[in-house]
RNA sequence: GCGGAUGUGGCGUAAUUGGUAGCCGCGCCAGACUUAGGAUCUGGUGCCGAAAGGCGUGGGGGUUCGAGUCCCUUCAUCCGCACCA
């Protein structure tokens, strides 16, 4: 055998692991660099090849950045709170705790296979007390900060205390609820109680009643980004609406922020556009229309009060607090009926009626602020509740679903604003003149909308304001597997644990059901109080408490005082380079960076954004193939006479598919139904046919590291998914490939040894030409790992490896800093090579090598020569040679007079170093 | 419906600024060494054509001496959002 990768990588392994090659400490001699993952859920499935794609190019980042002199912090956890964990306890009986660190044993064994540049020193699981405690320590803080509009930023609650009792809240500017306005004097006079029920409008971690997406089949509430359609999106149960007392993060405080932010950072322009569409912010006016004959005011939100002369009527959401209220005698059935109905409804068959217009008159008028008109007030389920303030103004000449809703109920359309002139529909655009708006008359539509907010402003009824889509996180769920809250309740008042009672353990229960007065797991526990016997809070955190803040963690793992040590979070600041999947796109990634910025605030962490850079890997599909079953019987036609039969494709385990040929013997075996098959066969063989789908079990498509590392080594498994193509782009796996990429390091043993495989470099000066070979090579490498283009860069080495062999080149000079550059794609054979050529340290110490501008430019340049565009031949001139001495040397070749056929050239064009074309 | 992305050989892909379309691999074809091996090496391989040559980057149109790359239009696929006032 003439490269034993087995041997040889288990033995650098071995090395990496008794010789902490990667471990690192802040040096403030040299400039960091941090490079990190997206830590995994630990599943009980394991990895499959799709999952190591964006470690393994993390890791060639990481290690090209060390060879190139920074001092990088490359680590790796585990997010290990999870569902499927607590569903197996819940089944078995086993703790979750036992689950998950048996899967996460499993993780690291075939993490450590591939061959990865961690600094294990640095794990943190999320689920270990000494990391959780600072979980508990940060809502700790957040729920004694609130957000100051003025300084923009967080702020001790206790200078709120203070402003109070100075001055009442009457001239606060704070993100919060709907606090009711007092005095100073009110505040002062206010018992222990009153005072913290309205501090709990202003914290950042705040107790709230709310319509919540409640699963009853999970127990739990989910966050909007954990719904979709209506259903859960781990397990796909029915989510429905539910009134519930709940934990929740103001984040909305930091919408501004979190939309500032994202320019300055170095993503996806589509994951920005994610995040500002579910940030959504839109600037309008608040509008506050008076009723007749009640003294409340509806207040509602609109992006156009330029057409405010078309409000003809008003909507509110059917949980609007006003609909009982106002609602006259003779609609209160009407209106009881739809309002229950609207609330029955999940949220998925609302948005099945979307197009059918329903609503219901309350029998309420409002006044129209500059016409005096009456305007109906009707209830609809098409005005959401959670949005803007649930009440609309209906301008039906200028909003499409305003106007299906008036042509239901014959309510008055009225233009005001001329562009299309047609009848039918209603006219959206902002763009034309306003006519029948009184002031606003000829003014064009943006010009109007400052003079509508103006005048709305002055008049003491409207205000100029910016809207967000994004809402509160709700930071409570009724499950077990999570970190408990560090909160107790006094008189039904929560009050926060001491710093120093944490970590808040998560307690026994003897069974991680839900009680039978469906109160969550945790209430099963026995003693779950103070030592004052205050009861504890039963809720636990979701699972982006603990993924929103490992980054800083990373830093400074193991300090028992704090999150992250000054010193350490000088250094190290935020993550320079974030590699992982897109759909955290809209969770994590916006947790995470709303933490950060808290945390920033506060002073414990120093940049206000976590990830400068940002790497989504795209998803590596599954190669499916398939055996076709005709009708009704056990014979199976190859793919290629399938269309004379009648038959049925069947799923057949890629395993049993070499290059679309079907083992026989194989397939018989896989299963009993299958072990008196037929087959048809076309040339001797069962073709399968092949799709490409997600790589899944129920698709029997799944590929594990595990085999393929077995088979030909990690170092050529890590080629191969680099090699694949982009890093982001989706693409299937296909194992048959591989042999390219085996054959590569195969060849780049044999670079260094003789037909008898003995170590043959000798110290024989290079050549002109194998030196453009190697630094043509560095020069390319380099700038394809900058870049993140990693299959390029594989592409390079093949090229560069290829020419030397022909070369017959094996020069220490050249193959040294060839070792080196290879050595992050490939580092169990990079060291071995490395240790070969005689070095005693680990490669990954060794410096990148830099290249010689001369050596990568060529003397001579072979110029394709076109006539009208289209190449006709080639000709090789010298590199410097001017423009006139190209003319003259193309026009004169025998070639050209061929294209020429004696005609002269209308225009010659000649880009030197580039191309010659000829006009005729 | 709105927003974003992507369409190049049989397959994965390449082509830093508008300048030789198909690099590097897989697969396929032919051959060498072998005395059968899923090893290695050599040559070929976009399509049509015997060749000369023609045609080719989803389709149509445009700008340009020159377009995979820029503009317009259209189709297909994927992703995100979706009664957001």
């Amino acid at each position: 055998m003439e490269y034993n990768f087995r041997e040889v990588e288990r033995k650098w392994q071995d090395y990496w692991r008794e010789n902490n090659t990667y471990r690192v400490h802040a040096d403030p001699d040299k400039p960091k660099y941090y490079v990190l993952d997206m830590f995994p859920y630990p599943s009980g499935a394991g990895l499959h090849v799709g999952h190591p794609l964006g470690y393994i190019a993390s890791d060639i980042y990481a290690r090209y950045k060390r060879q190139k002199g920074f001092n990088v912090l490359h680590p790796m956890g585990y997010d290990a709170y999870g569902l499927p964990a607590e569903q197996y306890a819940i089944q078995t009986g086993q703790h979750p705790a036992i689950t998950t660190a048996s899967n996460i044993t499993r993780y690291r064994e075939q993490l450590d296979r591939i061959g990865f540049s961690y600094d294990w020193d640095r794990e943190v699981r999320t689920c270990d007390p000494g990391y959780y405690k600072w979980t508990q320590w940060t809502f700790i803080q957040l729920f004694n900060h609130y957000f100051d509009n003025r300084t923009n930023k967080a702020e001790p609650i206790g200078e709120l205390e203070k402003t109070f009792a100075h001055s009442g809240n009457l001239d606060v500017n704070a993100a919060c609820g709907q606090p009711e306005p007092f005095t100073a004097v009110e505040w002062l006079r206010m018992g222990v109680g009153e005072r913290r029920q309205v501090l709990m409008n202003y914290r950042l971690a705040y107790l709230s009643d709310t319509v919540v997406n409640w699963c009853p089949k999970l127990g739990t509430v989910l966050a909007n980004d954990e719904v979709k359609e209506g259903f859960s999106v781990r397990g796909g149960h029915p989510v429905e609406q539910k009134k519930m007392r709940q934990w929740f993060l103001r984040i909305t405080a930091y919408a501004d922020r979190l939309l500032q932010g994202l320019e300055q950072l170095h993503w996806s322009e589509s994951l920005k556009e994610i995040q500002r569409n579910w940030i959504g912010r839109s600037e309008g006016a608040t509008i506050f229309f008076s009723l007749k004959g009640h003294d409340a005011t509806i207040e509602v939100f609109t992006t156009r009060p330029d057409t405010i002369f078309g409000a003809t009527f008003m909507v509110l959401a059917p949980e609007h607090s006003l609909v009982t209220r106002i609602t006259a005698p003779g609609y209160r059935a009407g209106v009881e009926e739809y309002v229950k109905k609207a609330a029955s409804k999940s949220e998925r068959e609302r948005m099945a009626e979307v197009k059918k217009v329903s609503g219901q008159f309350t029998g309420a008028y409002a006044i129209h602020p500059f016409t005096g008109e009456p305007m109906p007030v009707y209830v609809a389920d098409y005005v959401l509740a959670g949005y803007g303030t649930g009440a609309i103004m209906a301008v039906p000449g200028h909003d499409s679903r305003d106007h299906a809703f008036a042509t239901h109920f014959k309510l008055p359309i009225i233009r005001v604003v001329s562009g299309q002139e047609d009848t039918q529909g209603s006219y959206d655009a902002r763009e034309g003149s306003m006519i029948n708006s009184g002031f606003m008359d000829g003014m064009e539509v943006s010009q109007a909308i400052c003079a509508a907010t103006a005048k709305l402003e002055g008049r003491g009824i409207g205000k100029a304001r910016v809207n967000f889509r994004l809402r509160d996180a709700i930071f409570s769920r009724q499950r077990y597997w999570g970190e408990p809250f560090p909160v107790y309740y006094k008189d039904g008042i929560p009050y926060v644990l001491d710093e120093k009672a944490l970590p808040l353990e998560l307690p026994p229960v003897d069974t991680y059901l839900p009680t039978a007065t469906g109160e969550p797991p945790l209430a099963r526990a026995k003693d779950w109080h103070t030592p004052e016997g205050y009861p504890l809070e039963c809720n636990t955190m979701p699972g982006f408490a603990g993924s929103s803040a490992y980054y800083i963690r990373y830093m400074d793992p193991r300090n028992e005082e704090q999150l992250v040590s000054e010193q350490a979070v000088t250094y190290w600041e935020n993550v320079d380079l974030y590699v992982g999947g897109a759909e955290h796109a809209t969770g994590h990634l916006i947790y995470a960076r709303f933490w950060n910025k808290f945390l920033f605030d506060t002073g414990v962490v120093v940049m206000d954004e976590p990830f400068k850079k940002l790497i989504n890997q795209g998803m590596i599909q599954g190669r499916s193939n398939f055996v076709y079953r005709i009708r009704g019987s056990n014979r199976f036609v190859s793919h290629g006479l399938k269309d004379s039969y009648e038959t049925m494709a069947i799923h057949v385990d890629v395993n049993l598919v070499d290059n679309d040929v079907l083992d026989l013997e194989a397939f018989r075996k896989w299963n009993p139904e299958f072990a008196e098959a037929e087959f048809i066969l076309e040339d001797g063989n069962y073709i399968c046919g092949w799709e490409v789908e997600k790589m899944s079990k129920s698709f029997h498509n799944v590929v594990t590291p595990d085999d393929l590392i077995e088979r030909y080594g990690a170092d050529t498994l890590r080629l191969y998914e680099m090699f694949l193509g982009p890093v982001e782009q989706a693409k299937p796996w296909d194992t048959q490939g591989i042999e390219g990429v085996f054959r590569f390091i195969r060849k780049l043993w044999r670079l260094f040894h003789d037909p008898g495989n003995r170590f043959a470099v000798s110290d024989e000066a290079a050549g002109e030409s194998e030196k453009k070979v190697l630094h043509k090579a560095i020069k390319k490498v380099s700038g394809d790992i900058e870049r993140f283009s990693f299959n390029t860069a594989v592409s390079a080495f093949m090229v560069c490896v290829n020419e030397l062999t022909n070369m017959k080149c094996r020069k220490r000079e050249i193959l040294e800093p060839l070792v080196i550059m290879v050595s992050s794609f490939a580092p169990h054979i990079g060291e071995e090579l490395w240790s070969l050529l005689g070095n005693t340290q680990s490669v990954a110490g060794a410096a990148f090598p830099d290249w010689d501008e001369k050596l990568v430019t060529d003397d001579t340049f072979i110029y394709p020569v076109s006539f009208n565009g289209k190449t006709r031949f080639k000709i090789e001139l010298p590199a410097g040679a001017s423009r006139q001495e190209v003319e003259n040397a193309v026009l004169s070749a025998p070639e050209a007079r061929k294209w020429l056929q004696g005609r002269q050239p209308k225009k010659v064009i000649v880009v030197t170093g580039k191309i010659v074309n000829i006009v005729i």
